[in-house]
RNA sequence: CGGAGCGUAGCGCAGUCUGGUAGCGCAUCAGUCUGGGGGACUGGGGGUCGUGGGUUCAAAUCCCGCCGCUCCGACCA
C-alpha cells in the first residue's frame, strides 16, 4: 500500500479523551475513533490488525477441533427469558424493540442462542462431543466505559461452547480450549498467563482467566515466575491426546489475580520466584454444567435410551480488547511496537526524497519484489519530511523499516531498521530482501 | 449508580471570574527556500463558542433546562 493514496489520519498529540496508553496510541495511530462512549469505528489501520487476530484465534480454535458458525448479533428477549437471565442481566443489557414491539436485545453473550440450536438439532450422545465458536459484535451496555477499545461497550469477542454428556467429557473439552488458549496468545507475541478464576455457584477448579501481563494492567496478579517464560509453541499439540497433564503443568505453580490471592501460598514460593505485577484479563474459560442446558432443556439420548442433559462450557477471547493489551504490552515512548504475527503491515517502506529518480526506482523495485513474495508493506512515498516520516512509522509499529534516501540509493544500499530493538543496518538490496522474505 | 469536571477551528488549549466585533500552537491550502528524526518564511481558508430558553442596548462570558464526553469510586470480556 502506497501511503500516499492510503487512509491514515494520525495525530502529533494526544487526544484528551485518552487516558491509558493503547487509548492514547490507537487514536493517535490512525487506528480507531470514537463512535460515542464505549463505541468505535475502526479505520483501515486497526482494522487490518484486528482482522489479523482474528485470524490467529480463530486458525487455533480450528486447530483443537472447534467448529466456527455465526449467530446473530440481535436476539428475543423470549429466549432469554427462558434461562431466566433476561432480568437478571440488568442494565448491562441493551434492549430495544422491532417494529412490532417486539422485546429483542442485542446480545451481550450466546450461551441461550447456541444451546437451542444444539437442543433441536442433536438428538443422540453418539454426535457429542461438540465445540462450536463464532467470532461476533457483542453489546454490554458498561456503566462506565473507558481505556478506548479494552474496555467498550461494544467488543470483539469469539466465544466457543462445549457440549458433552458428563462432566469428563467437558472437562476434556475444557483442556483442549485451554492449550488452544495458551498457543493463540503466544502467537500474538504475548505472555497470557492462567489464572484460577471465581467459579461462581458451579465450584470446582474449571474456570481460568488468561492474565496478560502488562504495567499498565487493570488488577494486580501474583505468581511464580517458572510460569512467565515458558515455551509454547514450539511443540504440535496433538488435541485427540489426554492434555490433562499439560493443564496440571500450568494450574500447579500458583498464579492468582488480586481477587482470589492467597498471601500465605504466594509467600511459601521462594523470594526469586515471586513474580508481583500487574495484569490484563484477555480470555476466560468456563465450566457450567448444566446451568444453561437444564432450563433450556438440551438433552440427548444416552446408551440406554434414556435423555441426559448435556454438560456445558463456554470460552471466551475478547477480540478487540486484545488490540489494547497487545500495545500495553509492547510499546515504547516513540510509539507501538507490533509483534510480528499481528503487525498491520510487515514492512515499512521510508522514501527519503520521493523526487530522486534512484530513490523512486529502487523504491519500488523493493515494493514490488516483497509484495510478490507475499509480504505486506506500507510503502510512504510522500512528500513529508524525513523526521515527519520517521516519527509516523515508528508511531504505528510496523516491525520493519527499510529507509531508502538519495545517498544509499545511488549505491543500491538502503538503511534496515528492526523497530523493536531500534536497531539499523545499512545492507545492499538484496541482502535485505533476504531479512525481509522469510526462506527468499 | 454515587462523587467531580469539561464542551470555543481537524487536534491541543487561552478567553468566562470582571458581558462590548473570537484568539494561540499544531494540522490544512498556495508559494519560496529547505531536505536523514515531527523545518523556516510569506500569504490564505476554516467557528451557528454543545444545545434550547432567559436576563441585557449588547452573551463564549451571567441564570435555568437539556444533550454529549471525561475522571474517581462501585461493577466488568
Amino acid at each position: 500500500m502506497r501511503l500516499s493514496r492510503y487512509f491514515l489520519p494520525v495525530l502529533k498529540e494526544n487526544p484528551s479523551e485518552a487516558q491509558i496508553v493503547s487509548h492514547r496510541l490507537m487514536l493517535r495511530a490512525g487506528m480507531i475513533r470514537q463512535a460515542s462512549s464505549g463505541i468505535y469505528s475502526w479505520l483501515p489501520l486497526g482494522f487490518r490488525v484486528l482482522k489479523r487476530i482474528e485470524q490467529i484465534v480463530r486458525e487455533e480454535q480450528d486447530a483443537a477441533g472447534c467448529l466456527e458458525l455465526l449467530m446473530p448479533t440481535i436476539q428475543s428477549a423470549d429466549l432469554w427469558r427462558e434461562s431466566g437471565r433476561y432480568e437478571d442481566y440488568g442494565k448491562e443489557m441493551l434492549r430495544i424493540q422491532d417494529r412490532h414491539e417486539r422485546e429483542m436485545l442485542y446480545g451481550p453473550t450466546n450461551e441461550e442462542l447456541i444451546t437451542t440450536i444444539f437442543r433441536s438439532e442433536v438428538k443422540s450422545y453418539k454426535e457429542l462431543p461438540k465445540l462450536l465458536y463464532h467470532i461476533q459484535w457483542k453489546f454490554r451496555d458498561e456503566v462506565r466505559p473507558r481505556f478506548g477499545v479494552m474496555r467498550g461497550r461494544e467488543f470483539l469477542m469469539k466465544d466457543s461452547y462445549s457440549f458433552d454428556i458428563d462432566q469428563a467429557g467437558a472437562r476434556r473439552a475444557y483442556n483442549k480450549m485451554f492449550v488452544a488458549y495458551l498457543r493463540t496468545f503466544a502467537r500474538m507475541g504475548l505472555k497470557a498467563i492462567p489464572m484460577q478464576a471465581d467459579t461462581g455457584p458451579i465450584g470446582g477448579d474449571l474456570s481460568h482467566e488468561f492474565i496478560v501481563l502488562a504495567e499498565t494492567g487493570e488488577s494486580g496478579v501474583f505468581c511464580d515466575k517458572a510460569l512467565v517464560d515458558r515455551d509454547v509453541l514450539s511443540q504440535e499439540v496433538d488435541y485427540d491426546v489426554d492434555l490433562q497433564p499439560i493443564v496440571d503443568s500450568w494450574t500447579a505453580p500458583y498464579a492468582a489475580t488480586d481477587e482470589k490471592h492467597d498471601a500465605a501460598r504466594f509467600d511459601a514460593l521462594p523470594a526469586g520466584q515471586q513474580l508481583s505485577a500487574r495484569g490484563i484479563e484477555v480470555g476466560h474459560i468456563f465450566y457450567f454444567g448444566t446451568k444453561y442446558s437444564e432450563p433450556l432443556k438440551a438433552q440427548v439420548a444416552g446408551p440406554d435410551g434414556n435423555p441426559v442433559t448435556v454438560h456445558m462450557g463456554s470460552y471466551g477471547i475478547g477480540v478487540s480488547r486484545l488490540l489494547g493489551a497487545i500495545i500495553e504490552a509492547s510499546h515504547d515512548d516513540a510509539g507501538i511496537i507490533w509483534p510480528d504475527a499481528v503487525a498491520p503491515f510487515d514492512i515499512g517502506i521510508i522514501d527519503l526524497k520521493p523526487d530522486d529518480a534512484a530513490c523512486a526506482s529502487l523504491c519500488s523495485d523493493l515494493y514490488g519484489r516483497l509484495r510478490a513474495a507475499g509480504r505486506e508493506v506500507l510503502y510512504d512515498d510522500t512528500a513529508d519530511r524525513a523526521g515527519a516520516k520517521f516519527a509516523t512509522m515508528d508511531l504505528i509499529g510496523l516491525p520493519w523499516q527499510v529507509v531508502v534516501g538519495p545517498r544509499g540509493a545511488k549505491n543500491g544500499v538502503v538503511e534496515l531498521k528492526r523497530r523493536a530493538t531500534g536497531e539499523k543496518q545499512e545492507v545492499a538490496l538484496d541482502a535485505a530482501l533476504g531479512r525481509l522474505i522469510p526462506n527468499g
